[in-house]
DNA sequence: GCCCGTCATGCATGCGTATTCATGTTTGCG
DNA sequence: CGCAAACATGAATACGCATGCATGACGGGC
């Protein structure tokens, strides 16, 4: 047995198979030509040496990682938990890497980028957070594709793939209404986030088109995260007493949920029928017999796929695509916390 | 600006700052002797060109990359999540980089080591099902030390660390005692883990103790995850009809949390009146107001420090420790799934 | 049977950095 | 003020592999 550390390279195996260096490495690469018949001398004699290529070594002169960096705020959302999982398995499949970071959710990702610049990464894929629009350009300057995922930034030439948002508020908003709604709330996320205001925006937009007033509609920070939720909605109706609304809309499903429990197990309010609840993003938790929850699916399977798509990572030599930014439409998902048929006249407010 | 795909070495920045490029290293080396002077001027000089060290080349020489691989199955767990995110705050905080690979649950994980050999992790963090000897034996030979999470592996000579898992199966059997139970259920999860397999014996072992007949506890398979367990409790007491226990240890919370909702929405049975139940592990989403799951706390953090404590990454020359098995003692955690006081003699089974 | 094309293989070099050794320079202390 | 020691710096090399180029072997077509 070989004592600690030791590692053998291509040299060695070269050596015991009787061939060169580079024929090693040939009989690994696969693609270069070779005799089948050395090939197995070489592989033969790799295995009795526990040989393994090292991907470090080659990277250097090909240029080329085969890391993948994921950069990711608030593991708390199981959303973002799935996406990790589909972009693993994606990404295992291809034989490449996943090089993981967290940032603190509201944390520039900016410092995690500097990071990963320095492992030669060959593509990342940013669920989190902000982006600075001059780490974008470091990253494209210096080849490495970037696809931002369930957000956009405004006036960055990075490319992104999300979930039509604004469409899927306005989704929200006419389930509500149908329903029989004519007052509301929206538990809110990352203010910064353009996932959060576009949700808001097309949820606002459809209820004022219904002639909803604005008095009749109030936003309540929530956090992006269940606990941040859960308080927000016992301090706004429980402690400041606010008067309920028909329905309440959580940004998120993890926040709907957290809102969900609050009204019920704190404050005795049926849900749906003294309140009407929805959420966004359809992760599995929400579809648990407890929730049910109404909600707008993103195509996280799609979602993936295109931002994939997007970093090419099989081809490096095309160029960049920046500042796409292709909307997928979400799809309503009708469960059980909207109240299907329209309900009786619901309470006056105050 | 530069056009797509440069990036500028160490000797451009050399150039620039008027220096050799053994000094831009000692520059970003921060321990190398070097005079503030020329330091800020090749820090300067870096800047102007966006140069970032490139840590795949240093890692040839230096033969440290600085990355630690996790490997994670079943993320449908949210113990391993939080796991993740730990591992991944604290790595990150020292400089390290976190390359995930996720697998599927029930696979080896031989598949996911080899590749990673291949990238020169400084240590392996294994979080998910089995390993070969064969493996670990390859890892320790080349210097790359292996900590098994939350799991052991009889026989193997690869270090880990976890909770008391037998002493937490005692601890839930004592705690179900004491309400009064006189018949069990266990939802368990995979044979072939340890971890399960010591739950369910040190809590078998506690009820046998008491007298109680093998006759009077039944375990149910739950396949570790939400969904199975949830299934599993239907099948057995909906379909086949099996008479209810007095109490119900799901291995781990997130199965206990899956029983728990079927039991209520789907059959109507009420936690904690009808049947106690109790988990393990100590999830967030456990504490939650609609499940208040009574529990084992495992001490994520203390584990945490453990594991990364076993692998010394800041002493590479340390010979890797081989075949500790510490394991840390968990805490009941009384919530409202068990009933407090002593409860009404309860019915006979059949 | 000869010539040229094809292919397997080896040699040599480059990838970007860390580090050793040698050299020149400064500092400290008597 | 002088000498040694500490220090700052540069030149050169190694890390492990991929690849361009050269060479030699082999085969096919006429």
């Amino acid at each position: 047995m070989a004592r600690q550390g030791s590692r053998s390279t291509s040299f060695d195996v070269a050596a015991l198979a009787g061939v060169s260096q580079a024929s090693v490495s040939r009989a690994f690469s696969g693609s270069a030509s070779i005799t089948e018949e050395t090939r197995q001398r070489i592989l033969e004699a790799a295995r009795k040496l526990n040989y393994v290529p090292n991907s470090i070594a080659s990277s250097l002169t090909t240029k080329r990682t085969n890391i993948v960096a994921l950069i990711l705020g608030n593991l708390g959302n199981p959303f973002y938990v799935h996406v990790l999982h589909r972009f693993s398995q994606k990404l295992q499949a291809q034989g490449r890497q996943v090089l993981t970071f967290t940032v603190d959710p509201g944390a520039e990702s900016d410092e995690a980028i500097l990071h990963l610049l320095k492992y030669q990464v060959d593509g990342v894929i940013l669920a989190a957070a902000q982006l600075s629009t001059r780490m974008t350009s470091i990253c494209h300057d210096r080849g490495i594709p970037i696809v931002l995922f369930n957000r956009y930034i405004p006036g960055s030439d990075a490319s992104g793939v999300r979930c039509d948002n604004a469409a899927g508020g306005r989704l929200i908003a006419e389930a509500f209404l149908r329903a029989g709604a004519r007052s509301f709330a929206m538990i809110t996320g990352d203010p910064k986030g353009t996932t959060s205001q576009d949700r808001v925006r097309g949820f606002v937009e459809r209820l004022l088109e219904e002639g909803i007033r604005r008095s009749d509609l109030i936003a309540i920070p929530g956090l992006s995260s269940y606990e941040g939720a859960a308080e927000a909605t016992y301090e706004t109706f429980a402690e400041r007493k606010l008067p309920l609304p028909d329905a309440l809309f959580g940004i998120n499903d993890i926040m709907a949920m957290g809102a969900i429990d609050t009204l019920r197990y704190r404050m005795g309010v049926r849900v749906p029928e003294d309140l009407m609840v929805a959420g966004f993003d359809d992760i599995p938790e929400g579809r648990r017999l407890p929730y049910q929850l109404t909600t707008v699916q993103q195509p996280i399977e799609a979602m993936v796929d295109e931002a994939l798509d997007i970093l090419h990572l099989d081809d490096p030599s095309r160029p960049i695509e920046r500042g796409i930014d292709r909307p997928i439409a979400g799809q309503l998902i009708m469960r059980a916390t909207i109240a299907q048929p329209p309900p009786r006249p619901r309470r006056a407010r105050r």
